[in-house]
RNA sequence: GUGGCUAUAGCUCAGUUGGUUAGAGCACCGGAUUGUGAUUCCGGGGGUCGCCGGUUCAAGUCCGGUUAGCCACCCCA
């Protein structure tokens, strides 16, 4: 029966399955940060609207969530949590000491059309390092996005960080351009496969006396796909030499540190990264699917005018961003999702209502106090019922109580994956005997109980 | 915000040229079966066919509107 009250477009339920695999993220997210030594952070999901409309790039600043309250203050829902971060991290700038590495995990809110990997609202993982603008930190910030989805069991050879550098696209145009038509030219960049040639010339002409010329320039850098290919192209080109080979350094320490850490296969050279990404000033990443299915499944790069322009310290700042939405809908497809993620360890089975579910409360006690999760039905059921809801709780071991078990002060543990069953004596090492079995599986030589 | 497509049970869908009380599979609940399950058999609940209006003796079916979803643009998580 349709309700009348259904969630708004592009907001989400989260039934227990939706909910756990939510949280299945979370983990993993959380686990990757810790893992390079981020700490995690929070702020306000509702801010003034000001704090979104006065330094955020025009696209977020459409898609605002905004209303007036009832105290006739302008809010807005956050559609990101970079200003958030800049406020907190600029009030305290001085006494933070750096490397400034935090993270958040977030649910943000834009107004846009729906699409697949798209809603209205969605969580983000986000990490920054402020205070460090050497390109150690862009590596540590590339390396954690590929950890995160490494960790979610993704490969280099699902995935690829598509690492671009809008430094080297300014120092590039900007010898052909007016500096401050960079930013319209990128934005035509960007539109160079889906357009007209004739059109992409046509818009370029309004910057540049030979858009033929420059077209050809443009079309020759976005074929570069190596550091090799870098390095060739820009020693054919005769201006601006010294900056130009100083960034190349910068690519080759970048570069050499991720495949120190083992990711160098993850990530490729490809300057059609370029916009939308207005913020950015230096190296900048989007992370897709090979196949090139599907949305970005992450993105980021280095801000460090940002955080001065937000009102807080003049700090450099690189980050990124990974949505919840188009990454469960990646591990979904391919099959990465863990099947039973609210899986107790243990289901209980009893037979009788005596005794044997006395035993029965007092061991799932024991072993719940020693953080395992223990379930069993509620209601009297036949064992065979039972031992079917075991089964479809998804618990990989029953334990199983019944008055021949008792009798003997025993319990039955199932594997029910295999079907092996082992006698287990119910005195004070069961607990610690259980703890073993959860992590390693049932004793060996286990005795097979019941064979018809 | 622009354009195109779709809407039947919790899910995936069938439903003939408009014609009695709208079906199936899966899922859920109960029973056969109070000591052995994911593969049996039987039964049950659940739909005013997205919503509003129109055409017609008659609309799930045709028409208009609306809402929601999907796809492309836009943009990125």
């Amino acid at each position: 029966m349709a309700s009348s009250f259904q969630t708004l477009p592009g907001f989400r339920d989260f039934y227990p399955e939706e909910c756990a695999v939510r949280n299945h993220l979370f983990r993993l997210w959380r686990q990757a940060a810790a893992e390079f030594g981020f700490s995690e952070w929070d702020a306000p999901v509702l801010e003034p609207l000001e704090l979104f409309t006065e330094k955020s790039g025009e696209e977020i600043r459409r898609q605002l969530f905004e209303f007036v309250d009832k105290g006739g203050r302008a809010v807005a829902l956050r559609p990101e949590m970079t200003p958030s971060l800049a406020r907190m991290v600029g009030a305290k700038a001085a006494s933070l000491r750096r490397p400034i590495k935090w993270f958040s995990i977030g649910e943000n809110y834009r107004y846009e059309r729906m699409q697949k990997g798209r809603g209205r609202s969605f969580y983000q993982f986000n990490a920054d390092i402020l205070g460090e603008a050497g390109r150690a930190a862009d590596a540590e910030i590339i390396a954690l996005t590929a950890r995160a989805l490494e960790l979610a069991g993704l490969k280099s050879q699902d995935v690829v960080v598509r690492l671009s550098d809008r430094t080297l696209w300014f120092e590039f145009l900007s010898s052909k351009v007016a500096p401050e038509a960079v930013g319209e030219v990128l934005a035509i960049i960007d539109k160079i496969e889906r357009e007209p040639q004739e059109k992409i010339l046509e818009k370029l002409s309004a910057h540049c006396a030979d858009a033929t010329a420059l077209l050809a320039d443009i079309r020759a850098f976005l074929q570069i796909n190596s550091l090799e290919a870098l390095e060739a192209f820009l020693n054919t080109l005769a201006d601006k030499k010294e900056s130009l080979s100083a960034r190349l350094n910068d690519w080759r320490a970048l570069l050499g540190r991720l495949n120190a850490m083992g990711y160098g296969d993850w990530v490729a050279v490809d300057f059609g990264i370029v916009r939308g990404l207005a913020y950015y000033t230096g190296f900048v990443f989007e992370v897709f699917e090979r196949s090139g299915e599907g949305r970005a499944l992450a993105g980021g790069g280095r801000y460090d005018n940002l955080v001065a322009k937000l009102g807080g310290a003049d700090l450099p700042a690189c980050g990124f961003g990974m949505g919840d939405i188009t990454l469960r809908l990646s591990l979904e497809e391919r099959g990465l999702l863990p099947q039973f993620l609210n899986a107790p360890d243990f289901y209980a089975v009893t037979s009788g209502d005596g005794a044997t579910q006395e035993a029965a409360l007092a061991d799932a006690s024991q072993l719940r106090r020693a953080n395992l999760r223990v379930e069993y039905a509620l209601k009297g059921a036949a064992f065979g019922k039972q031992l079917k809801a075991a089964s479809q709780s998804g618990a990989p071991f029953a334990l199983l109580y019944g008055e021949s078990e008792i009798a003997q002060n025993a319990v039955r543990v199932k594997d029910l994956t295999t079907g092996k069953e082992s006698l287990l004596p119910r005195d004070e090492n069961l607990t610690a005997h259980l703890v073993a079995v959860r992590r390693v599986g049932l004793p060996k030589d286990p005795c097979h109980g019941h064979e018809h």
